[in-house]
DNA sequence: GATGAATGAGCGTTCATTCAT
DNA sequence: GATGAATGAACGCTCATTCAT
């Protein structure tokens, strides 16, 4: 455990900062307060603040790959490779709750025009084990023949709502419900 | 046909500038204009930029249920009211761009801290063919069962996606396309 | 005479100011004030700082070039008019020191890089009494053969200097002197 | 040839920076960085910015006149020592236009406020080949009886507007030019 | 009712200066 | 002595909102 640098400072207060207030709700002279640094500072870690809120996003990208390939059953059969996907990145954002609101707020802005979702999931230049294990289903007749897209937002468009509803306290998901939601999202995918 | 009034204008203005360029890139000098009103007037309808946002929400929020209720198969079976509620939805939002973004904005930002998407879906005090579909299925056993809000992000979940997909050019859904996912979607949801 | 308009009482104060204390000792909060408007209002009336830098200088151009013209003795011999133009220009910028200052500053800043104190009295497509002059006198064998580039300096470059020196209380020129000095810059120039 | 210290290193990355782009065009950080040493470094020579401009401006002054005194023809005729110094001084500040530049800015600045460009050539204080030429020439009744100052002008001030337009590239002053240049200057001071 | 000129608080950003190392 | 990271006051500029016409 290193002490956290000036720079990792000023990530944390902006992420808490937009994450609750969006961008426009937290000044960059806020965001110095919070990280305990003067207004200038961030200037010497961050050309703008649209570069620090980009920078932000790409360092919370990382760690939920990171997350995702942690401890991935490589070899395992695709069913139980799915299912440790799905609840890793689902208790990741549960755990997470900053990261999943700044991860929404940055795609539904102008921010992240260019940038989605799937792709979040889908850099195709990494080693990329859900789009692997989508391949693989599809071309050994175990997964239903639909673009990769689609396979996608099949996979993990209902674990983006529940996480929303989770975090609102609309829903209490026990490790139980997730395993049966998990099973249906793979019925969805599977032949 | 009705000549739109001057608060359809501005609404109208609102919704074209802010699903293009969020909230912020989009003044209320420039709504104004847009809709070819004074800068003042606008507030003769809407008594803050905050209350415009909201009300605005609300128009959309209408026009989807309208379109939703518009043609539903009552008395059909559950699987044929399925397969129309998701087409009519998607094919809602894909000819309709900018209600889409315009509410993934809003979800995602301050605003719509209180609502969530599947609230959109999920108004107890109107009649909701949704959730009827979902209580009547579970409880003739041809539906997993499971909260009912986890099977609005089965079934509903992969439809924002590949929404946002299709509107940023990464997948064309044909007829034939769509009928394949609204049958995984079903698949994901029936026992 | 009219009232000034907001926009009048704008480059006025900014002139003010400005000549005082140079670009960078104006700001613009300092000249909203000094003009008796909000801060805000400047931007009504010019896009940028830059652009009301820029303006008043042409301005105080079109004023400059206008006196010079008023009253000019056209028909009547080289020497009476070249005294006329110089005396005028002199008393001028003694009577308007704000304007001297204003001017000299701009030319001496990266705004007026590429316009210099003999463009101020040589633009080619105006009337211009003191090129026609000075090529008519070149012609009639009168005035000394030499580039007009020249013949502008050695006419008014001894101007500017006692502006200053007059205008910093180092000199007083009185109408005597005034007449002794144009005609040395006369016998500068004659053959 | 001595190395050159910190301090004539900043110095001269001041010169350039600030003859280019002016002095708010010159953060202290960019002469450090131009100069090879640390932004606190510059402190450690000069007290504030301003005094690194105005002994900047003392040390080019110095050069100047270090330039006009060597080579001297004392004892020649005032003619051939007047034309001397004109060319002297023109051919410096040719081959010098930084220093022009940096002078020029100077002087119509709040910093040159009290000093002037004739101050520059009128140090009583010091030995003064224009002054003496001016006054043992008055008395001799070779130049007009002018005052000291209006002789300064016109014998300078149509130097500083050449300098200018050949910098500019508006006029390219050869020997024969410069000689004629010289001569017509001299006809505007002699009786 | 409708207008749009006017406002000024608040934003993102810069930079002369300081000071711990 | 030398450094350069850190500072925060001050800048140019924007824009939601008001109000005289």
């Amino acid at each position: 455990m290193k002490t956290p640098t000036k720079r990792d400072e000023i990530l944390q207060a902006a992420l808490e900062l937009i994450a609750e207030h969006g961008f426009h709700g937290a000044p960059m002279a806020m965001i110095a307060e919070k990280a305990g640094v003067g207004a200038g500072t961030i200037y010497r870690y961050f050309e703008t603040k649209d570069v620090l809120i980009r920078q932000l996003f790409e360092e919370l990208k990382a760690k939920i790959m990171a997350a995702l390939l942690a401890g991935h059953p490589t070899g395992k059969p695709a069913r139980e490779r799915f299912s440790h996907l799905w609840k890793v990145l689902f208790r990741y954002l549960v755990a997470n709750p900053l990261h999943h609101r700044y991860m929404e707020q940055y795609h539904n802005s102008p921010y992240g025009v260019a940038q989605h979702r799937d792709r979040l999931l889908n850099k195709p230049d990494e080693q990329d084990p859900i789009r692997s294990l989508f391949e693989e289903g599809i071309e050994q007749q175990i997964l239903k023949d639909l673009p990769i897209m689609v396979m996608f937002s099949l996979a993990f468009g209902p674990l983006f709502g529940l996480i929303q509803d989770q975090l609102n306290g609309f829903i209490e998901m026990d490790d139980a419900l997730i395993e049966k939601t998990v099973g249906a999202c793979w019925d969805g995918l599977k032949r």
